[in-house]
DNA sequence: GTGGTCTAGACCACT
DNA sequence: GTGGTCTAGACCACT
């Protein structure tokens, strides 16, 4: 799987790993009991700091996306991977919010909105269908 | 209008400002042409710095969703609000796959996302139907 | 002459003011001894306040632009506008650097600068031929 | 570079900082790529508040001729400087209109005015020139 | 060590 | 009375 790291981004570094590779998992890129490459490795490929990787590498252990073991290092969540349950369904709702109003007070109809909300949805699935090893 | 502030947040205080007046102006409870709390007088109804209402009132002001007059004040734009041009678009995608990502990640259905999406648009038009005394 | 004042401008409403009747000495428009609207009348007639007329008249008068009667109030220049003397070109050049600076910054070749530079003086001239009572 | 801050003049200091900026930038005396002194460093070289620094780093920033990345600090844009687009030449005209007004007032000659114009574009090419130590 | 955010407090220009 | 600018000083996130 590609990462890229755009470090004149205004999101933070940990937050562009965090995301990419919980898109890898989403369009199923990366599989469940997959191996992550290890910290020092990612962080040298990507030519970031360690520190960088382990801050998302918690992230999406603390998420439940991901397993970290002593030895073998971080790895997809194999067994059933986290719902989606109330708690981020809030959270989705509250980051949806201000999108949303900025959306109406732009004069987005709500056919365009919700195209573009599928969109980003079936681009993963898409993804998902073609398979990458 | 009523505005809240939470202090605990991680999203900074004048982008919690920014949102809820946007919000305001999506469903309506602000007016085109209506004019806003000077920064000071919203600053220390809020608790909050006068600098960080500043901040807040400049972004709406960039993004064209204010106008400010030097004395009197901050107004809701009142000839056309700024346009949801290609460039909100691409912000608005860039924005929304990391979400959909997670959501695809927990094992959400599309129907239910674009349920969430949907209702995130509607509260707005719908509260902009209810109208304020 | 048709003066216009844009409340939501960036620029002073003095300044605007101070600019606009500059323009319509340059043109020719307002002729050497014509007499401006009184302070009262022009304000009025613009709806902005009383002070801010006069500063843009003290500004006029102490750059030799108009005369100012006690009792015909501001009137044009007769005698010999202000020449254009080295303090003049001074501040032009000080104030050209910067402007010049960010179209060489943005790649603007000098043959535009100066199609643009001659177009802004010329547009001037050309009011003057015209000649509006 | 040099940089000269006058604390009596009513340019605002933020402003004539990015001025200074952006005339380094368009003589060449700062290499795209190139990083600028941090803010904290800048603000005490030159005995103001980092603020200061701050504002005018943002605004460069916002146009276009400098990356912030957030912990290496400010460097001057590497790839592609932002275009003199219709926007830029309209804000010129903006602001070329009230000088040559004035210099019309003034009975300065179209020659006169041209070299004016034709000077200060040089002044920055001929700087370009020369190279730096 | 870097910029980002926030506070507190001041003076000024504009109206 | 309004926003604009500036200072001084603080804590935080990121690396």
């Amino acid at each position: 799987m590609i990462i890229r790291i755009d470090l004149e981004s205004d999101t933070p570094i940990y937050n562009q790993l965090t995301n990419q590779i919980m898109e890898g998992i989403a369009t199923g890129e990366l599989k469940p009991g997959q191996a992550l490459p290890s910290v020092r490795a990612l962080a040298s490929d990507l030519g970031i700091n360690l520190h960088t990787v382990n801050k998302a590498y918690s992230i999406l252990k603390d998420s439940g996306f991901v397993q970290i073991h002593r030895q073998k290092g971080a790895v997809v969540q194999a067994g059933g991977m986290p719902p989606a349950d109330l708690a981020f369904e809030e959270r989705l709702e509250r980051e949806l919010r201000p999108m949303a109003a900025e959306a109406v007070g732009r004069g987005m109809t709500e056919e365009r909105w919700l195209a573009l909300c599928r969109q980003a949805f079936e681009q993963l699935h898409a993804r998902r269908e073609g398979g990458t090893i």
